[in-house]
DNA sequence: GAATACTGACTGACTGGTCAGTCATTTATA
DNA sequence: TATAAATGACTGACCAGTCAGTCAGTATTC
């Protein structure tokens, strides 16, 4: 111990902090000014906290779980590593707080489209359009890619996200298909399996992290087959 | 972590590694029989190696590249670390042969059905019936779900995969489609994306891992249905 | 208004444990 | 006996998580 950084000097540092007047404040209600007070540490804690989660998704998606350094989202987030265990209990809380905050908000958008009773031309166009633009072309990306690669470690993420995403989104395409089978617009059978769907999807973003380098893909062009392919193989009634 | 390496005591059975036949999956054909000193030596050899490599496939696909222990390898193989090393250069090189030894022999398989010129809704049952008893029902759906999981952190390893398998299966993929659209029998687009027919079985190998405890899947079921879906679409002539 | 006391967010050196890879020694084989 | 194979204790690097200490800002006192 005793290796205190500022034990050379004789003790300058206190006093010259102390003399420090820091601009002085006019006179203001006590209870005002408290609030206030509390209210900008609890801002600037929310500030950190966003900061620490957004270090974390770039270095966890760039290396991995067990592979990612807190020192390394310490130093991105230009912070100390104690600070990390002020706001998430351990690394893997960070990990789950990471999936939550990125993920939760899209189900409400899924669910809500998956309401709307219109043709399924129309409803597949959209959400291929909500999966281009809100996940494939965000961070939105990266989150499900871990969600894939990292999800067989850690049980409670995958219930976790089971519970809280994918079930709702698998409820909803599951709504989808039956009324557009209902319609004819699709085969019945394909309402046991929403997962042929969302298929390529999560195969474009394996793809892309993985072989795009060798072999570039056209997500939309792919979704848009895909998706003309499951119209196109309606009852001919 | 589990530890099942209690044998501190006296029982210490060290040369049982030997006297041990050590089960009989192997990965590679059985060695016929040894005509000299010489291939009795090479041909314990090739046993020690596939012991690894059996022994590194169950430790790899339950804990991933990173948390696997090599003590854990050699434990479950009955050998001691340090005879890992005269086989594999290194934990990596482990990995890599692990994936090249399970997967380069479906290549030939696959290629040799897409050679073969007969309706799509034939040769479409048939890929499905390889994936499902090939790769589904066998250890080589882990190996695949530890490309897909671990590949971006190993591109050397992600870019072998690549040549050495995937673009094969693609290409084969690429061949049957055209051959069916000039048939007719799927529309000319899916041609470009070979990835859609494929998307279902990845899918199938993810879900197994994550969900399956939640939400089980019957992949054959799934595939058939994404047959069918892709066979109807064909052009109303 | 200035001096003093207090608070708690933040820091980063340190600890304890882990594990890939090595190598001197032991054991099996020719 | 000579050579090859196998062993497992050991080393050095690495890193999650801890905690004694610091200091900017806030409250209290005169």
């Amino acid at each position: 111990m005793a290796k205190s950084r500022t034990a050379s000097a004789q003790g300058r540092a206190k006093v010259t902090a102390m003399a420090k007047p820091r601009g002085g404040n006019a006179l203001r209600p006590l209870a005002t000014k408290a609030a206030s007070a509390q209210d900008a540490r609890k801002a600037r804690g929310l500030e950190r906290r966003d900061a620490i989660l957004t270090a974390a998704l770039e270095e966890f998606s760039a290396r991995g779980f067990e592979a990612t350094r807190l020192d390394d989202v310490a130093a991105r987030a230009r912070i100390a590593k104690g600070t990390i265990y002020l706001y998430f209990r351990d690394k893997e809380t960070l990990f789950q707080e990471l999936i939550r905050a990125m993920l939760t908000p899209l189900v409400g958008t899924i669910e809500a489209l998956g309401a709307a009773d219109v043709p399924l031309a129309v409803l597949a166009d959209r959400l291929v359009d909500i999966f281009v633009r809100e996940v494939y072309e965000t961070r939105r990306k990266d989150v499900v890619r871990l969600m894939i690669t990292e999800g067989r470690r850690f049980p409670k993420i995958a219930e976790f996200y089971y519970r809280e995403v994918l079930s709702h989104i698998i409820g909803a395409m599951r709504a989808i298909l039956r009324r557009a089978a209902a319609r004819g617009e699709v085969p019945a059978e394909l309402v046991d399996f929403p997962q042929i769907l969302v298929a390529p999807g999560l195969v474009a973003i394996i793809w892309s992290g993985l072989f795009e380098r060798f072999e570039p893909l056209d997500v939309r062009a792919m979704m848009k087959t895909h998706v003309a392919l499951v119209l196109a193989a309606r009852k001919k009634a």
